[in-house]
DNA sequence: TAAACATATAACCATAAGTTGATATGTGAT
DNA sequence: ATCACATATCAACTTATGGTTATATGTTTA
């Protein structure tokens, strides 16, 4: 039950279910999931720690950035579940301008070249997030 | 995004775990469901207004008694995961305990004849429950 | 080594959710 | 109509969770 459960709390959680519709299609790092969402690092960086202790995602460090990504090492059942999930998700409103501000925010890093927070500070005031 | 988090907050709990669990072989009342998880029966209700408002599951009133099924009307998504979650539940011992515990209050009931709340009390005593 | 930077953790607050005991509602029986 | 019973709802309390600010950790660059 316990492995269910933490699966299941750490799903019901709109942050994190855009997080990991997010995480869906590629890896990214906590600045380009701030910028996306809109919500502030220390809230990211918690949501995907409780995220990781569930066994959702997995972390990888590049130099200074972290990036995460979905665990393709799921059991059987977990996997089913999170599959649904992203599923039915990605048909709402909510995570199309989600996937529209990640395209938006890939578009903005390119003209610097890489995954600075000066580049992200800009897109975040841009869209009219502080 | 509404439903879905909806329904995984419903989700997200060990007792509506439990009930789902129990629900998915066949209908039970209120009484039968006190009785197997040994919760009292107010909370037993409020969860199971809970999985209601969420789509999970149905009721339907049979004199005095409320019985609960789950809900097979669901939308394919929440389908999905609604078996994906019972199915990885299932496999747990804390799964297992609670079939037999109904398993034996199908059997104490069956000496009275119906669901009656006497019979279930002295079942809750046998059980160590108050 | 120091400074700048990306991310993580800690301390804290506000709010939501779980839980309980008392009471209300709806139904069947007398 | 009244009573007993099964379930629902309410008020109150406790605990868990989401969120913020300040600070610590680990990494690169100068």
């Amino acid at each position: 039950m316990e492995n269910m459960l933490k699966l299941l709390k750490a799903l019901s959680d709109g942050a994190r279910l855009r997080i990991l519709m997010l995480l869906s299609s590629r890896e990214l790092c906590v600045c380009q999931l701030m910028a996306v969402l809109c919500i502030s690092q220390p809230l990211v960086s918690k949501n995907l720690n409780i995220m990781k202790n569930a066994g959702l995602i997995r972390s990888r460090r590049d130099g200074k950035l972290m990036f995460y990504s979905i665990n393709r090492a799921l059991e059987r059942n977990g996997a089913a579940l999170v599959k649904s999930v992203i599923k039915g998700f990605k048909s709402s409103p909510e995570a199309a301008m989600d996937l529209e501000a990640l395209s938006e925010c890939t578009e903005f890093q390119k003209k610097t070249g890489r995954c600075d927070m000066e580049t992200l500070k800009k897109f975040l005031k841009e869209r009219g997030c502080r």
